[in-house]
DNA sequence: TAATAAAGTTAGGCAAGCCTAATTTTAAAT
DNA sequence: ATTTAAAATTAGGCTTGCCTAACTTTATTA
C-alpha cells in the first residue's frame, strides 16, 4: 500500500471538488475543468488517477464524488487552504485576489506543524482585548501609508516574559500565583483548595508520569491533576 | 523579449548558484548537483536553459557564475526565501528543519506584495519595546504548552485605533498633535514652527498634487512638504 | 423519435525535470 | 608523460500534467 503523497495537482483537483460539492448537488467533469482553468480531458485522466487511489467515485459519463478518505484528505487540504488565506487577509491585510492566488501555492508547501502555529497565531492575535494587537495595528498603518505610527506600548520591564503555567515548573519551586484560569466546577475545586491568585504555592513532587502533582499551599499538601495545573498560572519567586 | 516566469525549479537553481558562489570561490556542477539533491546531468540541462536567458555564464567543463541578470533574479528570490524563513522560525517558532523545508515551497508562491508586507509585519513586531509583543509571546506559549497563559493587555477603549499621520486627512479636519517623529533639522524645523505635541492645528487646503499641504496653527499660517506631515501624527477633534 | 447539441472520453503529442548509462574532458598522480 | 580518477556532458528514457483533435455517449428539442 503505496502511502505516496498525492501531488499539488491532484490536491487542488481534491480540493475543487470538495468546494464544488458545496455549491451544486452535482460535480461534474465540466465544472471541475473551469474552476481549475484546464480542459476536460485533463480532468478525466486526473479523475482516473483519484479514482485509483480511492479518493473519488466515478463511472464514466457521471457526476463525480469524494469518497469518505478524499473528504477527509481534502478537509486537510481546504484547511490549509483557509488558514493561509485568513492570514494573508486579516493579518497581513493583502489585498482579496492576491491572497487567494498567493494561498493557492503556499498551501501545499506548509507542513501541518506550521499550519498548526498558524492557526494559533492567528486564534491567538484574534484575542486580543483590543481587538487587533498594537503591533499589528502599527504594521497596518505602515503597510498602507509607508510611514509607522509612533508606538503607545511601552517596554515595562517585567512584561517581557509571560507568566509560566504551573504544569511546566519543576519540584521544589516557588511561586506565587497570578491567574486562575478555567471554568466551572475545575475553577470552583481549585478556588476551594485555596488556589486564588496571590498565594504562594510550593512545589512538592510529581508522580512518574507527571500526573498527579504534589504541592504545598499555606501548610497544606494537595495533589493536583494536570489539568488543573496548566490552568494556574504563577510566577517564580526565589 | 519574452519575459516568460522562471520555473520553480529554476529559481531553484538560481538561488543554489547565489548560495554556493558565497561559500566557495568557484562553483561547480557537482556543487550545485549536491545542493540541489539532484545528479548532475539535471544540472547541465538546467545551466543550459539559464545560460539562454543569460542569467548565468557557463562554458562547457567550466566553473559557473550568475551574470548581473541572474543576480539580481536571484537575490529577489533568495530575499522571499529568507523573509519566509524568518517568519517561520522566529515568529512562528517552527523548527529550524521543517522551517527550512517549508520555506522552500512557499518562497516560490509569495507575490511581491505579499512578501513586502510579511517583512514590514516582522519589521514592526521586532521593533515592539516589549522585545516580543505580548500576543506573540502569548501565542508562544500557547503552541509549545497546549494551553493560553491570562491576557495582561486591556482594552483600554480609545487605544483600538491607531494615530493618523497628518498627511492622510482631508482640508477641514481639526486635530492634536500627538507625537512628531522624524529626526535631525527636519524635526527641528517643525518644532521650530509650534508644531509640538499637544499643540491643536487644523488643515486648510491642499495643492493640487497634495504637497505641499496648507494648516493653521495658533492663528498661524504654515506650509508643510508631504514628507514633514506624514511624520507628524494626531488624533482628530471634533 | 430522429436530429442536434453538449458533455465526456480516448488517442496522441509536447514540455518540464528528473533519471541512468555511456562518453568526453580535465585534473591528479605515478 | 602516461595512466588513472574525478568532473562534466550527451543520449535517451520515464513520469507528470497539460494540450488538441477526433470520437462516443447522454441530453435536448423540434
Amino acid at each position: 500500500m503505496g502511502k505516496m503523497p498525492l501531488s499539488n495537482s491532484m490536491e487542488d483537483y481534491l480540493e475543487a471538488i470538495s468546494v464544488l460539492g458545496e455549491e451544486k448537488k452535482y460535480v461534474r467533469v465540466k465544472d471541475i475543468a473551469k474552476h481549475m482553468k484546464v480542459k476536460m480531458p485533463s480532468v478525466t485522466s486526473a479523475l482516473k488517477l483519484l479514482a485509483d487511489k480511492e479518493l473519488v467515485n466515478h463511472e464514466r459519463y457521471e457526476y463525480v464524488e469524494l469518497t469518505d478518505k478524499g473528504i477527509s484528505l481534502a478537509n486537510g487540504v481546504r484547511r490549509r487552504h483557509d488558514a493561509v488565506l485568513k492570514f494573508l487577509t486579516e493579518v497581513l491585510n493583502v489585498d482579496p485576489k492576491t491572497a487567494e492566488r498567493d494561498a493557492c501555492g503556499i498551501e501545499h508547501a506548509m507542513s501541518v506543524s506550521t499550519l498548526d502555529r498558524l492557526l494559533k497565531m492567528i486564534e491567538c492575535l484574534e484575542e486580543c482585548p483590543k481587538g487587533v494587537p498594537e503591533c499589528i495595528q502599527r504594521f497596518r498603518h505602515y503597510a498602507e501609508h509607508g510611514n509607522k505610527p509612533p508606538m503607545t506600548c511601552e517596554a515595562d520591564g517585567k512584561s517581557s516574559r509571560l507568566d509560566l503555567s504551573l504544569n511546566l515548573l519543576e519540584p521544589g519551586a516557588k511561586v506565587k500565583i497570578t491567574k486562575v484560569c478555567g471554568i466551572g466546577a475545575l475553577r470552583r475545586r481549585m478556588m476551594d483548595m485555596g488556589i486564588v491568585p496571590g498565594a504562594i504555592l510550593e512545589l512538592e513532587r510529581e508522580a512518574p508520569l507527571g500526573d498527579p502533582l504534589e504541592v504545598k499551599i499555606k501548610d497544606c499538601h494537595l495533589s493536583l491533576r494536570k489539568e488543573e495545573a496548566s490552568n494556574i498560572f504563577v510566577e517564580v519567586i526565589n
